[in-house]
DNA sequence: TTCTATAAAATTGTCAACAAAATGTTCTGA
DNA sequence: TCAGAACATTTTGTTGACAATTTTATAGAA
């Protein structure tokens, strides 16, 4: 039989159960809830998420795939602890991909995306204004992420996902929490030479936005613990996030 | 207990049996050996590798996560058949990453990593002249992962790994396999800028590149199917690949 | 107390049996 | 001959039990 184009398959609703947890741990990551180093027992899990032993390994497996959590061997998976070398493999990954997508951004005309940008600065500049600390790291990230968007390339937006949020693993043990993760305008900037069309311009801007937070790292790890079990950490009011 | 860097975690046997899976059907594909399309049974699968089904499962499991496999629910796993979606998706990456990849190399010091492009490239030749089609198709796509592999980071050979092996997908289902594939000596020249120290002219010659492999794509997919058994396409001689 | 050895408990890894779904085949009737 | 229903086979999905390993707890000796 051949493959009709139009053919739906069906998500399992197992699926489904895997991907609830994924994006659990990935925003508890994201939002620095969820310290690396972090057990994640796999009945813990199968208990807070109400799935089998089995969904909770693949979903496991997976976010192992993406970097997130360490699998080892007997012992069971630990949010990811990104080496010194990670963090150079990142930030290096992120100036190529990203200085890659700004150039195209600002040659071609995305001016249609670029307004989902401009809004989203505001917020920022809203949380910013009102000292909402958490709220303005979470948008920071962001911010790189909708440039991906603005490409209208899931596979880069996935890609991207992926970088920001190990990235918030290194700031959480390699950062000092302070200078880094707080751009002034940084990001504005960069949209401004975008819809200049200047990518040289750009792409010097987003670099040294880069370098910046890089240079807010420390060589040596902080130990740091959570401050909350599991439950609360992974389980909680997503409605702004 | 917390973990010393130093701590040596043991790959379970069962890691390497998935890996041994993984790769075989990555080289399978890369090669294009394989068609889009083809069902991967899992019970034929593990009595190819000599391995389990539960392996099996999660070696499919990460190739649907890199895009190589499609899993349907209940119909099992089959070589993915890129949409046009995802032609348009990797070539588009392709460009940004890569991009960012030769100017960075152009703009930075890697000598010492270019000498292997440089002996690459006389290889190509070599199947060049000997007519070598196999090889060259090969070798041709090995390039790019090894320009990825210059600026020494495993992050984005992965990377890179992935959408090289895809844009075999592609051109196997939408390519005419004639003009696609086959570069004179676009890759010298690339080398060349880069050695020169041109970030503008390296990034323009690649691009130019990716453009003449996309435009020997068609729109219509080709139908096509192995002309050998699942056994002997997985199962080969894998010295020269 | 502190260290080591031993035993108990808990956690992860693996496998086999079973359930569910899809595929293939046979049979019937027009 | 063809269509379609009924049945049988194959393949995938899931669960639970068990084995292997690690972690924790306990006890004893210096």
């Amino acid at each position: 039989m051949t493959l009709k184009k139009t053919e739906i398959y069906r998500t399992s609703a197992g699926v489904d159960q895997e991907n609830e947890i994924v994006e659990a741990i990935f925003n508890a990551v994201y939002n620095q809830r969820i310290s690396p180093g972090t057990k994640l027992g796999e009945t813990a899990l199968g208990e807070i998420f109400k799935v089998s032993r089995e969904r909770v390994r693949r979903a496991l497996f997976l976010l192992s795939n993406k970097g997130i959590v360490d699998l080892h061997s007997n012992k069971g998976a630990f949010i990811s602890s990104p080496s010194e070398k990670d963090s150079r493999e990142v930030f290096q990954a992120r100036e190529i991909i990203e200085a890659g997508i700004v150039r195209q951004l600002a040659a071609k005309n995305f001016e249609s995306k670029l307004e989902i940008l401009r809004s989203h600065l505001k917020e920022e500049d809203q949380a910013r204004s009102d000292w909402d600390r958490p709220k303005l790291v979470r948008l920071s990230g962001e911010f790189h992420i909708i440039l991906a968007e603005a490409t209208n390339n899931s596979l880069l937006v996935e890609t991207l996902r992926e970088l920001v949020t190990r990235t918030s693993l290194i700031v959480a043990l390699l950062g000092d929490n302070i200078s880094t993760w707080c751009p002034d305008h940084e990001h504005e900037l960069i949209l401004s030479a975008i819809e200049k069309g200047d990518p040289d311009l750009a792409e010097k801007l987003l670099l040294e936005h880069l370098k910046k937070i890089r240079r807010g790292l420390s060589l040596t790890p902080k130990v740091s613990r959570n401050s909350l079990a599991l439950q609360e950490i992974l389980i909680q009011d997503t409605s702004n996030e």
